[in-house]
RNA sequence: GGACGUGUAGCUCAGCGGUAGAGCACCUCGUUGACAUCGAGGGGGUCACAGGUUCGAUCCCUGUCACGUCCA
């Protein structure tokens, strides 16, 4: 006997051990098995499982789930991210925290061990966490950014897009984090909108014939500045153009050069020029070969290239000195409050600096053509296919992708440098020597590019990579493509841009033919979850409470394309009462020996509720199979909501009570037998969402009756029933049978009846298939409706209550108890609206333009309508007359 | 400033040309042998606004307003 309701904290362990010990998680071998294949968006390995993680990793798994039954060769690859910057900040503070010395301190080969030490510590716990939503990965598959294999793919790739001058050291002005004191790339660059000033400075022409006024935001820039732009076309400052100012505070000479960067309409039509320091004026001072001077180190503090009162102070201590300089020397011209867009660093939020330095950049614009190609023609479709405009957006007006961060946690740039500093760039530190040895005719010391990659340089590659690549391994074979991706829509640039660029550039195809992004899961207030805000929800809280299942399928169900989730605990709860639900079905069908029979034929069914309920299965079993396959995910839980809970315990159970309790037995035999194989399927069809109770549920049921092929739900078949044709007729009948009873039932409640009260369900007028159909399932009608009988009577005697099902009157004589000025209410509000009906519908068809255009069926769909409202109304119009 | 998305019952959201739906919340009734993590019934909506297309618009088109996200 099934206990009172499921037990998560006990089955959920023993259960998810059961799969993995069974090699469930694993692909078939079988080499005829269709490939299906999903590699997990990698978390970072020190992290641990948010909300968005669940929703992410439970869609992917109620795929994965789904192809498996259905007999593919299902390979979900999982693995985590080194995350580069996220890790070493982590490791930073923990250290600063500790009071130990800093990472510059202790040195590079310290720092990493330390790192390596803690994600030894904690870089289980992501996976752990995993295994508890239920996510069916393949482990021993699993991969890491910084293992050796993905290592060797990531200098395979580096030294390979190098030489193909795809990748190349340059110097340029770069997004720099004066915090993390690394270069970003302009991704991770965040504009936020804040309160600012507009100084106004003035510079005095060096043949003292004037000043010209500028405005900066920046006041400390001036210290580099090289030059004054104004506007050519600008009549004020034609005959200043080509003379020179005298740069307050520093004195160098700088000229005034005619560009059109300067806007005649913005402030005083005149810009100060600070290549080094700004992307806009590095573009000018290209034009007219100013100097580039960076006044800043890579502390975000004023260098030796600044005069000596201003060196090693701070950017915004220099700013403010700055200020206070031009008003001491009466240069001040006015300022003016302003809101304007400063960039800040995404990890640090610190203020980042446009930053003049050498780094790796690659030819991003080169690599995504192909990548652009691919999603055009469809060889990867996104979905929703919104996304194709951003991602199309983005990729045609793509950036060169600053590869080198100034981190140590990452993968070493497998690039060294001769004396002289000409550089090799090979994929080991040997053959960098032999290239060295090559170049200079003689063995010479090198040393090592101090940087690291960008993490999603690796992560770029993580589709072939994880496959084995650059090896010719047997899973790159048989699973590359991939078929779906699943991820977030806020990594499209970051992460499936460059899977897609780096995958059709080394492997010449797509990376996966199908991308599905998922919702994000928002705060309350809309604001996407991050650790830096602290507003992260937790799963593993949400799963000890209710369930794994519980939390999955709410997450399934909320998942609609293109919607931000909002979450709330009731809904969970909602859930989580489902699975009880569904549990207790079971439990009844338990109780009543409805279990497997051997060599029962769906088919051959006779009893009408039995065929209406086993074309109800087969039409949700074919409406769900094309949800998932479609990512639809939510519209495939809302299809099993209604069809486990409406349907099957609703009506289909409480329908075949009289037959399991009553005295025919091939009858009852056919409803256990029917009972049992509906709520087989129910668990095949339910398994991909609530893995762990349909798992409990099939087990329990093992031993009752009929053997099953597959002792374990995970790797039982999906239920194929197309071949079951539906049955019109009994699906009319049971319509009718239910439509009666909910109609009474309806009648009894508004007008009071007694529940003790059990009177005849009177069958005034209908046609002889209705009476004869409400005759054969008096028993049913008489138990759910609790009337005694049900009987045919030519006409309703007086103080009967009518109500009309489907063209047919129905009476219950239950005048004693009601009092006749709520029956009188009643039928009014009833004959109101079939008035309002019969309104609407007979204005429609007296518009000759209706008749004449709209479908054939849709105005015979109206008319029997009008007529049906008509008749009713009429009968209830009879009734409320002889109240009177 | 551009792009995209969203405005449907008190709340969270489905529906997206042919009689407005679900869950939760609310009200009434109910421990009848699966289930009170439950059952039965009920109230509650000019489908943001204004035009247009159509025989017909919550659904398609245009505009307006509000909110959100991304990119400048």
């Amino acid at each position: 006997m099934l206990d009172k309701s499921f037990d998560p904290k006990t089955a959920e362990p023993r259960l998810y051990a059961r799969w993995e010990a069974s090699g469930a998680f694993s692909p078939t071998e079988d080499p005829s098995a269709e490939p299906f294949s999903v590699v997990i968006p990698p978390p970072n390995v020190t992290g641990s499982l948010h909300i968005g993680h669940a929703l992410n990793n439970t869609l992917q798994d109620v795929l994965i789930r789904f192809e498996r039954m259905r007999g593919k060769a299902a390979l979900w690859l999982p693995g985590t991210d080194h995350a580069g910057i996220a890790t070493q900040m982590v490791v930073e503070r923990q250290l600063a925290a500790e009071g130990n010395l800093g990472r510059r301190d202790m040195g590079r080969e310290a720092f990493l061990e330390r790192v390596w030490a803690w994600k030894a510590e904690s870089g289980g716990t992501i996976t752990r966490q995993l295994r508890r939503l239920g996510a069916s990965c393949d482990w021993s598959r699993e991969r890491f950014t910084l293992d050796e294999g993905l290592s060797a793919a990531v200098r395979k790739v580096f030294v390979t897009l190098h030489k193909q001058g795809l990748l190349y050291r340059d110097k340029r002005l770069v997004n720099w984090d004066p915090h993390l004191q690394t270069a970003i790339s302009d991704l991770e660059v965040e504009q936020r909108e804040v309160d600012g000033h507009f100084w106004r400075f003035a510079y005095p022409l060096e043949d003292g014939s004037g000043e010209i006024v500028v405005a900066t935001t920046r006041p400390e820039t001036m210290l580099g500045d090289t030059a004054v732009a104004v506007n050519p076309k600008d009549e004020r400052y034609a005959h200043l153009v080509g003379k020179q100012v005298r740069l307050p505070i520093v004195g160098r000479l700088i000229p005034i050069v005619a560009d059109d960067y300067a806007d005649p309409e913005k402030g005083s039509g005149a810009v100060k020029i600070t290549p080094a320091h700004d992307f806009n004026d590095f573009q000018v001072g290209k034009r007219h070969g100013l100097e580039m001077i960076n006044i800043l180190d890579d502390f975000g503090c004023i260098s030796d290239a600044a005069p000596d009162a201003y060196r090693g102070l701070d950017r915004f201590v220099a700013r403010k000195k700055v200020v206070a300089e031009f008003e001491a020397l009466e240069l001040l011209r006015g300022i003016d409050p302003t809101r304007h867009v400063v960039p800040h660093g995404d990890r640090s939020g610190v203020v980042v600096e446009p930053y003049l330095t050498d780094q790796w950049f690659v030819d991003a614009a080169t690599l995504a053509k192909p990548a652009i190609a691919a999603v055009e023609d469809g060889r990867t479709v996104l979905e929703p296919a919104a996304w194709s405009k951003t991602y199309f957006e983005w990729m045609r007006n793509i950036e060169p992708w600053c590869v080198s961060r100034q981190l140590w946690w990452g993968h070493r740039i497998p690039a060294w440098y001769g004396p002289d500093g000409t550089v090799f760039v090979e994929e080991s530190e040997a053959e960098a020597r032999a290239a060295a040895a090559a170049h200079y005719g003689t063995e010479t010391p090198l040393r090592q590019d101090d940087d690291v990659l960008d993490t999603w340089f690796s992560s770029g590659l993580w589709p072939f990579s994880t496959l084995g690549w650059p090896e010719e391994t047997a899973d790159l074979k048989r699973f590359y493509p991939t078929h779906t991706l699943v991820t977030g829509f806020d990594i499209i640039f970051y992460w499936v841009a460059r899977m897609m660029m780096l995958g059709m550039h080394f492997t010449g195809e797509v990376p996966f033919r199908r991308v599905f992004f998922n919702a994000l899961v928002r705060d309350a207030s809309g604001k996407k979850m991050s650790k830096s805000k602290g507003n992260v929800m937790d799963p593993l809280d949400l799963i000890d409470s209710y369930g794994a299942d519980a939390l999955r399928f709410t997450l399934t169900a909320m998942s609609g394309q293109g919607r931000d989730i909002k979450l709330s605990t009731q809904r969970i709860e909602g859930y989580r009462n489902f699975g009880t639900k569904l549990w207790n079905a079971s439990r009844f069908c338990q109780v009543n020996g409805c279990v497997r029979v051997e060599g029962f034929d769906p088919a051959s069914a006779k009893g009408a509720v039995n065929r209406w309920i086993i074309g109800e299965t087969a039409r949700t079993a074919a409406a769900v199979t094309e949800a998932i396959a479609g990512c639809s995910f939510d519209e495939a839980a809302s299809l099993l909501y209604r069809f486990i809970w409406n349907t099957y315990c609703d009506w289909y159970v409480e329908l075949s009570k009289p037959v399991l309790n009553g005295a025919d037995l091939d009858a009852q035999a056919e409803s256990r037998a029917t009972a049992a194989w509906v709520l087989d399927v129910i668990l095949k069809l339910l398994h991909p969402v609530m893995p762990f109770l349909t798992e409990e549920l099939w087990d329990q049921t093992a031993d009752l009756g009929a053997a099953r092929t597959e002792p374990l739900l995970i790797s039982a078949r999906w239920p194929d029933l197309s071949a079951l044709a539906p049955d019109p007729a009994a699906a009319a009948e049971v319509g009718l049978v239910i439509a009666a009873i909910a109609e009474g039932r309806s009648v009894r409640s508004e007008l009071n009846v007694p529940l003790g009260a059990r009177p005849p369900l009177l069958v005034v007028e209908a046609d002889a298939a209705q009476s004869a159909v409400l005759a054969a399932y008096a028993p049913v009608i008489g138990q759910m409706l609790r009337v005694s009988e049900v009987r045919v009577e030519a006409s309703a005697p007086t103080g009967a209550i009518p109500f009309v099902v489907q063209g047919a009157t129905l009476a219950l004589p239950v005048a004693e108890f009601i009092d006749l000025a709520a029956e009188k209410a009643r039928l009014a509000k009833e004959i109101a609206g079939l008035a309002a009906t019969a309104d609407q519908t007979r204005r429609k068809l007296d518009n000759p333009d209706f008749v004449a255009r709209a479908p054939e069926e849709v105005v015979e769909e109206n008319r029997e309508r009008l007529a049906e409202a008509e008749a009713a109304r009429e009968r209830l119009q009879a009734a409320l007359a002889r109240l009177s």
